[in-house]
DNA sequence: TGGATGACCAAGG
DNA sequence: ACCTTGGCCATCC
């Protein structure tokens, strides 16, 4: 992992504002990456002072471990879940 | 060197 | 709506 790509997602997921959602190829994309895995591993290791709770799958569902915790985090942001799934055309971020 | 393993994704059955 | 497949990238056996 190069320090600079790193900035690069770290960056782009802190940009998020609160009440919207990002898919983890979304990230990578703004952030110039070719890997939506990437994204998920930095975030898995270095993500813990960023709201790295706005970034999940682009179908609006969450990985198992973290489910509960994620969706906590956004339920007290205004971002509802039906049946552990975010509504992404509602509530994806929209800028660029 | 080779395969398995993730906080992934899009397209097909 | 659920499963498989092929692509993706870094790490760890």
């Amino acid at each position: 992992m190069d320090e600079q790509t790193l900035e690069q997602v770290r960056s782009v997921v802190a940009s998020i504002p609160p009440g919207r959602v990002l898919g983890y190829g979304d990230v990578a994309e703004l952030a110039g990456l070719r890997s939506a895995r990437l994204v998920g591993r930095i975030l898995a290791e270095d993500g813990a002072d960023l709201p790295w709770y706005r970034v999940l799958r682009s179908d609006g569902t969450v990985a198992e471990h973290i489910r509960h915790r994620q969706l906590e985090h956004l339920r007290a942001e205004g971002v509802l879940a039906d049946n552990g799934r975010v509504d992404m055309r509602r509530y994806r971020w929209e800028a660029e």
